[in-house]
DNA sequence: GATATTGGCTAAAACGATTTAGTTCTTTTC
DNA sequence: GAAAAGAACTAAATCGTTTTAGCCAATATC
């Protein structure tokens, strides 16, 4: 059985293929078809189970309705629920959200976009890897939005950003576990040029400066992206053996360091957090489970999926010639989430 | 900026559209097209950044190298896991796969089929719900291969299925737990009529009747699929308030309900194994960090996902008109991971 | 009563590829 | 040296839509 196309309707409602269009796109009033006819067409096209083929749509159209999302890793927490929340947004817009990963890696980014773009996608939501600035000014100038979320690029201001406020957010960390006394901590990072890891790293020294802490040299420990899971855990374990003597705290600045540092503490069976306090940047299901629960500081995901998605809604349909204004990165402030780690 | 189309690169290299195509699809040889014009196709392809339009040739040749994909709730790990693994599987074969959620909602899922089918996915790998055996049905009529995962229809078997050995692995889970002296075991499932679910259950009722243990009433709960969290969670809790005298053991028949029992565990400050064993059907993350760790009936995730790419892409490469033999479904072993929660 | 206007439709181009059936030379073949 | 074969391309149809321009008859306008 083949699929019914918009001809086979024509032919069997006795009306040409211009009239079933008008029809199917609510276009039948504008171009005065008779009433007998809309309903003719109307019925003929429910018992012939017609669905407008999109292919051909997009072509003609050159939209597609349908927009892509290129996030770090869909199987990871915090993007499974940053997708969900671009999705169920879309929805409301009456776009559909095609998504992949990019596992961190830039050439696979572009291959990505590359791919994204090669299917008529309308529009970007991206969290960029390293180096992808170029790519996404190609992008821009094919006249397709992008709003990059969770990451952004500080020297390109005309590429929108939705993140939140990582530099707050950490300072907010810093600022409480110094208030609960503990002057020795320990940050765990993951090694990225990008710059929303540079501020939740500044944030840290600025706070300890702040409060007249010298640097420890080694209490910044940077898990290479690379590393598999059972590398990384290792490096995480063989630095907090030393915890409660020669630190007292440990910050882990990503939900994925968190789940890691969480097994390695399980490890050690270190006293958390009798030996050592524990704050993580992101919340997952573990930290809420854990004995004891683990503080968080937790970004408003669905807010910088909602925000991310208004923002390149407004974008797809500013249809205008001129440039879209540039504006600075949109950032929204996360929130301390207090529970028994510290 | 526009975008380059193949007429664009013909124009600029000076031959015809029907040249460059040949040259881009990799059949300049057999169309005998010069080693000059090959390369200098080549050479203004790549100076133009040319990209087909996978629309326009989707539109012609029917085939858009992308599968679909419809799974319950892609932010459930279980499920976020088994969809990575599809996408690896589907790119080896050069395919691309799109991801979509039902949230177990019939009308859902066939809103979602009827967009799929729209965007001429070439096939299909379908986590169904109830009663849609026959939308699928009409899907293989258009001769578009499905093939189901985790759930099957029993009396359907046109419809191929690769999921896990669904009765043998809770009765294994059962004999485990009736082995090690726990007689009175809860079961905690989700509502549904799907068979995979009534496997389970039945394997439930055998084993006990197996060793002579009249099922008790009350010792089976089910939490309908659409109470929302909290109030699932409070039925759970009520539940185990009963925990070490009324039974002995729980066995959670998901991965979700086992996590909300790890929760209401928690709350009620239950002592596992204790006063309670504990084993669930799924892995998780929480799983093995929580403490004391939580022993599971493990899917093989990525077999399941090979496998069902696999048959799919059989299915894909068998242009032939007669109909694809039908066959049972293909049920993989799922393994006993022994933690301590029993 | 000729000309505009309107109502109700349709023809055909266009989107960007793929593919079949040619076309035009040049070289073999007998 | 005419016919056949081969080499190196190209024209045009096609996929399923949308959309612009236009056709024809009936009615309104002067």
């Amino acid at each position: 059985m083949k699929k019914v196309s918009i001809s086979d309707i024509a032919r069997k409602a006795g009306v040409s293929v211009s009239t079933v269009s008008f029809v199917m796109n609510d276009k039948a009033v504008k171009m005065r078809i008779s009433r007998e006819v809309i309903e003719k067409v109307e019925n003929v096209a429910r018992e012939m189970g017609y669905r407008p083929n999109q292919l051909a749509r997009g072509l003609r159209t050159g939209k597609t309705k349908t927009i892509g999302l290129i996030v770090e890793n869909i199987s990871n927490a915090f993007f499974a629920k940053l997708a969900k929340s671009i999705e169920d947004e879309a929805k409301k817009y009456d776009y559909k959200v095609v998504y992949c990963s990019t596992d961190n890696d830039e050439d696979k980014a572009r291959d990505l976009i590359n791919m994204l773009s090669q299917r008529q996608v309308d529009g970007y939501i991206i969290v960029p890897t390293l180096n992808l600035a170029e790519d996404i000014r190609k992008l821009q100038a094919e006249n397709k939005p992008v709003v990059l979320i969770d990451r952004y690029f500080p020297q390109h201001d005309e590429i929108p950003a939705v993140l939140v406020d990582n530099y707050e957010g950490v300072s907010g960390g810093m600022e409480y576990l110094i208030g609960k006394g503990y002057r020795k901590v320990v940050l765990v990072t993951i090694e990225t040029e990008m710059a929303h890891m540079k501020d939740r790293l500044r944030a840290y020294y600025d706070v300890l400066n702040r409060h007249g802490i010298a640097p420890v040299d080694g209490f910044v420990k940077v898990v290479p992206y690379e590393s598999d899971r059972e590398t990384a855990l290792k490096e995480v374990e063989d630095l907090l053996a030393g915890a409660g003597t020669a630190f007292d705290a440990v910050f882990f600045l990503t939900n994925y360091l968190g789940v890691l540092g969480i097994e390695a503490i399980k490890k050690l069976q270190i006293k958390v957090p009798g030996q050592l306090a524990v704050l993580c940047f992101d919340d997952n299901d573990i930290f809420r489970l854990y004995t004891p629960t683990i503080s968080v500081i937790r970004q408003p995901i669905e807010a910088i999926g909602q925000k991310a998605m208004s923002t390149l809604i407004e974008r797809l349909r500013h249809t205008g010639e001129e440039a879209f204004p540039e504006n600075a990165p949109l950032m929204l402030i996360a929130d301390l989430v207090k529970r028994e780690s510290i």
